[in-house]
DNA sequence: TATTATTGTGAAATCGGTTTCACGAATGCG
DNA sequence: CGCATTCGTGAAACCGATTTCACAATAATA
């Protein structure tokens, strides 16, 4: 393919009349240039259909424009809905700022892994990081001066930039809205312990109780990994050990209507006999029947935060974390 | 922040005693050089903890080791589990042959907008589109000679490479099963028959009813959108207009719920009165009562088919187009 | 043994921008 | 009106690799 070459900046300088320096300084803003030569370096621009290089670009200006978004993913959970949603968030608010998203799903565990290269080596401006496991790769990378930013909160209190939802806030909302709609034994599954955002709405959910000056029975806490069958066997377990529960959170909608199944089984009617909670307001609450009470999260908000927040790092300004809202929205299931 | 700055050839060259020709050579085996000398390199490059800097090899060799994966989203529509499924599948394919995955989830509509641009500049070595609804764009950075593979059918007949499920074969089979379980009348709620995946179900179902010798009723036919909502709303106005269906196919699971939801709301119940398939084969089909009958494409595959193809195509070998298996799922709803 | 291929290697050009530096012209100040 | 700044500009160095080219040393051929 004998593809005609590119125009380069020594083209529009001949065609404009102008040095490639100049042209350098119209392309990239500088404004003591005169008037009359940035039109001319404009105009050639324009016949000449001149695009940059950004691999030149990169080279002599140290900026890549590419910012990655790593998934941790040691469980293939990118077809959890979730994933998808915050990273179109993040690519469209990327995009209008001239930024491309390299998306990485891979494991990060290792501080000297393949993924710690590419991210040291400077091959992006910066990194988003979700679900994280363990964030001593993350550390490594801020300390090096890699702008960061964490969507769900770091484990550790260094600090590390983040935006999160409202994991506490959600957890106790739930927990104590079934409360107060007359829950006596109020169970939770949670989710992966290990994570924060699993933690935290265990947290919210431990807080009601503490409130109500009562103690949450260990029996009633039942650990699952955010998947339908594990809802639906930890609510098994809670039936058959715990008769009398009448109330459950589950940390996510899937593992809520695990649970609802399992309760339906059993011959028992949601939400009259036990009322069920979920997170994250997916599209199977309101597609499921009963339809799922649950806290919604407004993930492309989220997304759309983590970029900005990107963005401000990257443009020097001081940013701080942040920590979006929820909000119970209740259907029939509690 | 001093950051020591990171070795380049010429600290390699001068720690292991040859020429920066000879450490490029090796890093990129070459095999004519003097294994000694291949020993030494490797040794400075691991003492000095060298990495290299890809956009100076971009600039130098013209590959930037970066493959866009280019999502045409009018419609918002990356919460569907599905985009993030493919585009996993995808990324640890291209992660395993040393190349990164560029997400642009954007309207690709415009042949000269600045995604056309960002593909035309080279700044990537190849580009993955999906859900495509014009291919003007595709066919013109083809002919200009971007590696390219299609995720879904392209709409006209030139010869781009593409993967896609197999569309018509599903459409087919599952209309099939219908009447094969003694369905009479058969509708379907076609899904976005402005994509060629939309179409090709729906071809799928009319030739169902080709081969027994019948003629599809236009009253039978719906089109929705993929939605939940629109799988309501029309198998509503089926059930109004033609009380005696006895079997719907839908072209997604989202849609076949909704279907769900109407039919049992106006009393009637599945699969005794309706039978009812979906296509995609989600986590909802599972998770949902009753059960949903579906046809199942394999997701990951499609994307890592996607990946394989690309790299074929990046290696300069020939490649042909792959129309990925389906599967029926036969649940509790046919 | 003389001559031609082959091999291994380094110097230097190259990729396409950005940025420093030096310099003349224009402006400001005393 | 003379001197010190500031402004606009181009030449050239630079970013960090790859690749061509020339050359010496070696191996193969006649």
């Amino acid at each position: 393919m004998p593809a005609k070459p590119r125009p380069t900046y020594s083209a529009i300088a001949k065609m404009s009349g102008v040095s490639e320096a100049t042209v350098s300084r119209v392309l990239n803003g500088d404004s003591r240039v005169n008037p009359d030569r940035i039109a001319a370096v404009h105009k050639a621009v324009e016949q000449l259909g001149y695009r940059k290089n950004r691999a030149a670009t990169a080279l002599a200006s140290g900026r890549t424009g590419l910012i990655a978004v790593v998934i941790d993913d040691d469980l293939s959970i990118f077809a959890d809905p979730f994933w998808g949603t915050v990273t179109s968030g993040i690519s469209r608010i990327l995009l209008e700022n001239q930024l491309q998203t390299v998306l990485m799903v891979t494991a990060v565990n290792n501080v000297d892994g393949p993924v710690a290269h590419y991210l040291e080596s400077r091959e992006v401006d910066g990194a988003i990081f979700f679900q994280l496991h363990k964030d001593a790769m993350v550390r490594k990378l801020s300390k090096a001066g890699l702008p960061i930013v964490i969507t769900g909160s770091p484990h550790t209190d260094v600090d590390l930039i983040f935006v999160d939802t409202d994991n506490f806030g959600g957890g106790h909302a739930a927990t104590k809205h079934l409360m107060s709609r007359g829950c006596k034994k109020v169970a939770i599954i949670t989710g992966d312990i290990e994570t924060t955002a699993g933690h935290q709405r265990l947290d919210g959910y431990n807080q009601v109780y503490r409130e109500l000056g009562r103690v949450p029975s260990k029996a009633l806490v039942r650990q699952g990994d955010y998947s339908y069958e594990s809802g639906y066997a930890q609510m098994t377990h809670l039936l058959q050990n715990n008769p009398d529960v009448d109330g459950v959170f589950a940390c996510n909608d899937l593992m809520a209507l695990g649970a609802i199944a399992a309760i339906e089984e059993s011959g028992r009617v949601v939400p009259d006999d036990i009322a069920v909670i979920g997170f994250d307001d997916s599209i199977m609450a309101r597609t499921s029947r009963p339809q799922l009470s649950t806290v919604r999260q407004d993930i492309t908000a989220l997304g759309e935060a983590a970029a900005t927040l990107m963005i401000a790092q990257l443009n020097g300004e001081s940013v701080e974390s942040r920590i979006m809202p929820i909000e119970l929205v209740l259907r029939e299931s509690a």
